[in-house]
DNA sequence: GCCAACCGGGG
DNA sequence: GTGTACGGTTGGC
């Protein structure tokens, strides 16, 4: 190896810093391009300028045998340093006990080692293997990876995310399908203050239109190219379309191939197992925004949708001007009013610019610390697609082997057992307050030195307790810089990226037989010091005379005495927390007036200002029809607040809405979305009859495609009534040929129109909808009272009945202290 | 009610 | 060069 820098040219304060920052101090790095052949061309962004250089690296593969080079003989050669290697091939052996990945092989050119592995592999086991992946005996990373964990260098070292130079475009086109549409627009923006469209009007514009792209992404030369969906739909399109008109597709820097180069790679979502498209290009990283919404929502959980219109509203980012156009009737659109769809797409790409920096800082920040392409740590799974790699560039920094796989004993079956959660109480609290350990996982994992066994040189919990520490500097930094400054952003992405990292080493422990470093026995130490700690704090909370309603992992809700202050509490939670060990904080997390516990990690809650949060799935409901939704968020209030007269009122009141038929058709349909072409429901008919299509068939719909979204409601003959939707997509829509763009049009034109008439229709099967609400809506609250008590509130025969006791009499199920009365 | 299959996004 | 991490909805039985 060759490195340009040494691990002592490079620290932030700390001996070991190098294993958090890698250990070359070379800034700037904004792209790297490495090739089999140990030609690695890498883009510099410094003081602004960009500066490429072509350097050379030795392709490299770690083993746990040399058995499967014995057929080449002297061809291998031994090294005592891997940067002293310079033949074909060679081997350097790193510290390790037998077993481990002692074996550092090296080569001239990637294809060569290869070759002569599988070759050697075959005749060892006897039958063909097509892919060193299948082999235990070898732990490979790909060629960008090995040249970054070979030289210590990592990305954007020196550099703030504002020094990146980003572009984005956004391609409007006449159908989805590149083979039955076409590229008519494009938009283009870059954070230099570029924003503009290229058009191509007619057909025979559309080859011009690739080509001013290309060469605009040429001149502004940015080092990101980003666009929401772009590796599923706008390089996609761009390939197809630039091989069909034959014209170059120049994405990338000059100095590189000027290729896109497209992986279609097997993706298991889950367990099934599905593909998609990657592309990457030289000089220039991709960013697909799409992607990042993804690993947001992964933990913060609240997006419905992520379309970019959607996410951009979620996030603010939309202009309160912004121009909303169906997309199937964005082209129609642009030949009546192109200055309208301009502005559409310019709006696009503008929200794309607006989510990157909302969301790309984080993984910005990592890419400063782990030996990867930035575009990678945008979706990489943190435990194996980050913290493994800085691991790896670790040992093989020190010289030293990886360890073997964990071998998967029969320990590894039995059940693992995870976090503690516990129901103490179900039915109506008041004076909540939310309390959880602060980082709980890791703060174990450093608290009693939890590491994973193979972990000979210690990196996984030196890099939790260093990233533990620098998180709170950065955090403290990004607080004291200007808000919304520059700095405080740099320290923003910084403490986020290092939450990420931290939040992963747990999930690492236990991340199955794949992981180097898992260990299983690990893992199951942390959970268990984790559910003793839980316990601990709810042993002292009842100590201290407070009421439990639930505890789960980490947190726990629980009702203090009525009159309680704010101050109070936390008095309570700090004076908790001092009784856990050091390195363990028990946060005050929240309060709340009241709390619905219905079942673990389903419960409703009222904020002191009134606001009403409802999580877990078993209080919603899938079928979400606007008055059940109304009805509950009424009536989930009034219960909370103890209010049983008001309770019964609203729901008296929705079953005499609806018995008056003053709610509308839009009030009670509910949207479904179909899976059955219209030739699979004909075929299916006649043995079963399904409402959306049924809805669809009387409307004389009698084309849709699956996916579609369909509102629908029963009326009053029994027969189910299609509601159309402002943002429905006509049927057909994909297929894009001129007809159906014709009819994609004209619904446009009709649906732009606020709420139709059918809307307001007021048809509705009564009966059917009571019903509705009595079991799917006001069933929810079954919890919260006694049995006899719900039947008289939620009886639908107003007459009295006979046990029946004055409504102001009833009360709630109080979750309360048993002492309190 | 339970289980398997499917989808997410882009014009 | 991945990924061993989904979650909500729907339809069929």
């Amino acid at each position: 190896m060759t490195p340009t820098g040494s691990p002592a040219a490079f620290s932030t304060g700390h001996p070991n810093d190098t294993w958090l920052f890698g250990w070359n101090p070379t800034p700037g790095i904004v792209s790297v391009w490495a090739e089999a052949s140990g030609r690695a061309l890498v883009w510099r962004r410094v003081e602004g300028q960009v500066i490429f250089s072509e350097e050379r690296f030795r392709p490299w593969i770690l083993s746990t045998t040399l058995a499967d080079l014995s057929h080449v003989g002297s061809a291998l050669s031994r090294s005592s340093h891997p940067a002293d290697a310079a033949s074909a091939l060679s081997f350097c052996e790193l510290n390790g006990p037998q077993g481990s990945y002692r074996y550092l092989l090296t080569t001239q050119h990637w294809r060569t080692l290869e070759r002569a592995l599988l070759a050697g592999a075959a005749r060892r086991l006897g039958q063909p293997v097509t892919s060193l992946y299948d082999l235990d005996e070898y732990y490979r990373v790909g060629l960008v990876e090995q040249y970054l964990m070979q030289t210590g260098r990592v990305y954007f070292r020196g550099l703030i995310y504002a020094d990146l130079h980003r572009l984005q475009f956004d391609l409007e086109t006449t159908a989805l399908d590149p083979r039955r549409g076409r590229i008519f627009l494009v938009a283009v923006r870059d954070n230099r203050g570029l924003a503009t469209t290229i058009d191509a009007a007619s057909p025979a514009d559309e080859r011009r239109l690739i080509a001013d792209l290309c060469a605009l992404i040429q001149e502004r030369d940015p080092d990101v190219l980003e666009n929401h969906n772009l590796y599923g739909f706008d390089l996609q399109f761009l390939e197809y379309r630039a091989a069909l008109l034959d014209v170059p597709l120049n994405l990338g820097r000059r100095e590189g191939p000027a290729l896109l180069e497209r992986y279609d790679e097997p993706v298991s979502w889950g367990w099934r197992r599905r593909s998609r498209t990657t592309y990457s290009v030289a000089g220039r990283e991709l960013v697909d925004t799409l992607e990042a919404v993804r690993r947001y929502d992964f933990s913060v959980r609240e997006l419905s949708s992520y379309r970019l219109k959607d996410v951009a509203r979620y996030f603010g980012l939309a202009a309160p001007d912004r121009v909303y156009i169906p997309g199937n009737a964005v082209y129609e659109t642009y030949q009546q009013e192109p200055e309208r769809v301009r502005r559409y797409a310019l709006a696009d790409v503008a929200e794309v610019d607006g989510l990157s920096q909302r969301l790309l800082g984080a993984p910005f920040a990592l890419a400063g610390m782990a030996p990867r392409r930035y575009t990678r740590l945008i979706s990489a799974g943190p435990a194996m697609g980050i913290l493994e790699p800085m691991l790896v560039r670790a040992y093989l920094q020190a010289g030293a082997a990886l360890p073997a796989y964990p071998s998967s004993g029969p320990e590894d079956l039995a059940g693992h057992a995870g976090g503690a959660a516990y129901l103490f109480a179900t039915g109506i609290a008041e004076h909540v307050v939310k309390a959880d350990i602060a980082s709980m996982y890791p703060s174990l994992m450093r608290t009693y030195q939890i590491g994973p066994a193979g972990d000979r040189l210690g990196v996984l919990l030196h890099l939790v307790d260093r990233l533990t520490d620098l998180r709170l500097s950065h955090k403290e930094a990004a607080r004291h810089a200007p808000h919304g400054s520059l700095e405080a952003g740099h320290h923003t992405a910084l403490q986020q990226a290092m939450k990420i990292l931290i939040n992963s080493a747990y999930g690492y422990l236990g991340a199955g037989r794949m992981a180097l470093f898992a260990d299983r026995a690990a893992a199951d130490e942390v959970t268990r010091r984790g559910r003793e700690i839980l316990e601990h704090v709810v042993r002292a909370l009842k100590e201290r005379g407070m009421v439990l309603i639930e505890a789960d992992t980490d947190g726990v809700y629980f009702a203090v005495p009525a009159g309680w202050s704010a101050e109070q509490e936390r008095a309570l939670v700090a004076d908790v927390g001092a009784t856990l060990p050091r390195g363990i904080n028990l946060e005050y997390e929240g309060r709340y007036r009241a709390m619905f516990s219905y079942e673990v990690k389903n419960y409703a809650l009222l904020t002191y200002d009134g606001q009403l949060i409802v999580r877990g799935v078993a209080l919603r409901s899938s079928r979400s029809e606007r008055f059940g939704e109304r009805f509950l968020q009424q009536a989930l209030h009034a219960v909370m607040i103890g209010d049983i007269v008001g309770l019964q009122r609203v729901f008296r009141e929705t079953v005499e809405a609806l018995r008056s038929r003053s709610l509308t058709a839009a009030d009670v349909a509910t949207r479904v979305r179909l899976t059955k072409t219209p030739e699979e429901y004909k075929r299916s008919r006649a043995a079963h009859r399904e409402a959306p299509y049924e809805a669809l068939l009387a409307a004389g719909r009698e084309d849709w495609r699956p996916g579609e979204r369909v509102r629908y409601y029963r009326a009053a003959d029994g027969s189910y009534r299609w509601l159309p939707d402002e943002t429905d997509e006509p049927a057909g829509l994909a297929e894009g040929d001129a007809q159906e763009q014709d009819s994609a049009a004209e619904t446009f034109q009709r649906e732009r129109m606020p709420s139709t008439h059918a809307e307001l229709r007021n048809d509705y099967d009564v009966e059917q909808y009571v019903q509705v609400l009595l079991t799917t809506y006001a069933g929810r609250l079954r919890k919260a009272f006694a049995p006899e008590d719900f039947d008289q509130i939620f009886r639908l025969d107003p007459q009295i009945g006979l046990f029946d006791r004055p409504i102001e009499d009833i009360q709630p199920l109080w979750i309360r202290c048993s002492n309190a009365g």
